[in-house]
DNA sequence: TTAATTGCAAAAGATTTGCGGGGTT
DNA sequence: AACCCCGCAAATCTTTTGCAATTAA
């Protein structure tokens, strides 16, 4: 057979490789837009990206890729309300999500104190932390007239899907 | 006019009246449901057993009620997981969830050390915390062999809707 | 009386799926 | 060649809504 280079692979295409998932031309698309995202953006969104790469690509596919890589731990849902699930890639360590109930703008952060307190309080309960699940939505502080106006939050400012 | 007696008013049928609502025969069932239910029923199952108590009530209506409850501040939504909502009466203070991967029961729990430290972080971030959500899903500890069987967890326990 | 509420069924929005054709291993 | 995957459209599932009839205030 063709050996297979991985060189332009993408990050999320190689690990699909890794766990033995047949590369198809949509498949690797629909890796390379997960990969490169920044944000979290839900199917529809993803098949926009997909469609503008490769226009041979249905959301069907979208929504089973989606749910492939989910089952394969490649990538994690999320839900910050709105109806419709979200997307990112599974990361090394915890982190959580702020959402700006104003604009919509999702702020990611960590925060070792908050994952021990976790597992205490389900060990106290009796149980073993399989996962949890937290966000918190927020309203950016007023910047207070007489001070000078607050920098940018040293976390990363990540937005949505388009409204 | 009659004088309306709220005495046999449900404890959230009082706090509909107290909010100016208009108390339909329907929406009384319904509160009535809600103020006896101690898990976290769907809105399946709040319809279920409101039939059982009228039989001329439509999910519709249910609907329609849940989620004018919740605007009033009367009922909270919950996502567990599964497709659909659920909901439980708003009660004093933060209460969160644990929810057993295995069987589905729900666990609920306090920490004022975890509220607290919710604050602490979207202060840090720039922003005034408006709500937040926290879910742990969990495996109940299995009792080591030589130790006594653990008793109950202090916590109470509530199931969910039915499967 | 008057405006709000209800039932019913249709509509909507998100996600899944059956099927025949096509691509990957 | 064998089996998995894709596109399409129909099907599901949960929740919302239009409309005419009904009811609380």
């Amino acid at each position: 057979m063709v050996a297979s280079g991985d060189a332009m692979e993408s990050r999320i295409g190689r690990m699909c490789i890794e766990r033995g998932l047949k590369m198809t031309g949509q498949r690797r698309v629909i890796a390379r837009v997960l990969s490169e995202a920044e944000d979290h953006p839900d199917v529809e969104e993803l098949y926009r990206r997909a469609v503008d790469l490769d226009s041979r690509i249905s959301v069907a596919t979208v929504y089973r890729t989606v749910r492939l890589l989910e089952e394969k731990g490649i990538l994690e849902r999320r839900d910050f309300g709105g109806g419709r699930a979200r997307y990112e890639a599974t990361e090394e360590g915890d982190h959580y999500h702020l959402i700006d109930v104003d604009t919509g703008k999702v702020v990611e952060f960590e925060d070792a104190e908050h994952t021990a307190l976790m597992h205490r309080i389900a060990e106290r309960l009796g149980f073993d932390l399989v996962s949890h699940r937290l966000e918190l939505f927020a309203r950016r502080k007023p910047t207070p007239p007489d001070e000078k106006p607050a920098r940018a939050a040293r976390a990363a400012s990540k937005d949505g899907s388009r409204r």
